[in-house]
DNA sequence: TGTACATCAGTGAACGCGCGTTCACTGATGTAC
DNA sequence: TGTACATCAGTGAACGCGCGTTCACTGATGTAC
């Protein structure tokens, strides 16, 4: 993607876009210098727009980051709907595929992903951000829902506490290991396979029957 | 604790404890305000200090919040090992306080936790950073390996990953819902209790025979 | 189809502020003899 | 024990800078008739 400052063509006194062209210099500085290091003078000057401009569409600062949040949940949310693609072929792959999708997502879109969880702002501040956050942990939810009613129906986990303890690993080695930054732990091990074993040995804990939710079965 | 200003009686032209005193006050701005939002001007206010005086004992903003960190590693690995006290009385039971301890320290101490953590300073800046980290995940490390030794011979996971996936956890659930500040995801029980599941589940899933570990046995 | 007008989305200059950093300085402390 | 001197750890004034924010303004766009 190579969003130019300039890139739709002549523009005249108005910009035109420059909600969205906020939005997109936020993500390229939050990149760049992390989720405090970037000003709205900076947006404004990324964007080649004067310093006053972006007050026409935020606030401050910090809805300049919730709304970035926001559209980051809602990617996230796509992304791993995607990936979970409502458990097909088969649940223990379409698992697999949504702890990939989730690392990969904090890996590509490592602005996103401050916004989201280190920026410092509360998912309560604003509805629609807590909604989009809510849409992307209930496919986590809703897979762990699935995964469940794999098991006896006597003794099954509560599937909210699935969902968490995938959520917290998934995060835990996101945050940890999985990011582009410096400041990252170096791993003996991709991600990836990481989170694969942690899954694998959680799932056999909880006594999910081998070869469970695998294809043909 | 109640660290004044000027809590150590009487002081002349000289603080006297100066670089203590500015390591106190980035601990109390970073848990009010986050690691980003403390400024080096600030830390020398709060220790009623002129704005150049920090110069004499820190290079820059980065070579405080480094020393801090450093010092929380210390502080970490000095609870976790506590805590760990050599798998005494046994196993399992020195594995959960260690887990309760890691989100104790998470909660109780969030300014050094996001220091270590979250304030994006590389562990390979200082060498002296990086012991300490090294020191402290040295704690998970060994716990780990004493556990995987319960284990049969042949099918032994690698100590490494096991303590990489318990940390990630313990990471994950501290920094997602562990903390004091706002901007926390609310949580249907208590973290200890999210952790002790995921770890206890996360061991049967070993295939640690069930009971091993525990007194008596 | 033209035209008058309202509204929208920018400008650019200005402000007060706090930050980081440097500098020559000075009071306090330690030490050699 | 006293004194001269070196060193240490602060001061306080100053600087240039960029930020957030406000303000009256103006060019561009949309709409009623």
């Amino acid at each position: 993607m190579t969003w130019g400052k300039r890139d739709s063509g002549p523009r005249g006194y108005h910009h035109g876009n420059l909600k969205e062209a906020l939005v997109r210099a936020a993500l390229e500085l939050i990149a760049e210098k992390g989720p405090a290091g970037f000003t709205f003078a900076d947006a404004a000057r990324w964007a080649g727009v004067s310093p006053a401009a972006p007050y026409r569409h935020f606030r401050d600062r910090d809805a300049l980051i919730a709304d970035v949040a926001r559209r980051g949940f809602e990617a996230f949310a796509a992304a791993l709907s995607k990936a979970w693609d409502d458990g097909r072929p088969d649940l223990m792959s379409a698992f697999d595929r949504l702890g990939k999708a989730y690392l990969d997502f904090a890996r590509r879109e490592p602005a996103y992903y401050s916004a989201m969880f280190e920026a410092g702002i509360s998912p309560d501040a604003d509805p629609q951000l807590r909604e989009a956050g809510d849409r992307a942990f209930a496919v986590l939810r809703t897979a762990a829902e699935k995964l469940v009613a794999l098991m006896p129906a006597q003794g099954r986990p509560p599937a909210m506490m699935v969902a968490l303890h995938i959520w917290a690993t998934t995060h835990g080695i996101a945050s940890l290991f999985g990011r582009g930054d410096a400041a990252r732990r170096a791993l003996p091990m991709a991600p990836e396979e990481l989170l694969e074993a942690a899954v694998l040995i959680y799932l056999r804990g909880l006594g999910l029957p081998e070869g469970a939710g695998r294809q043909g079965i």
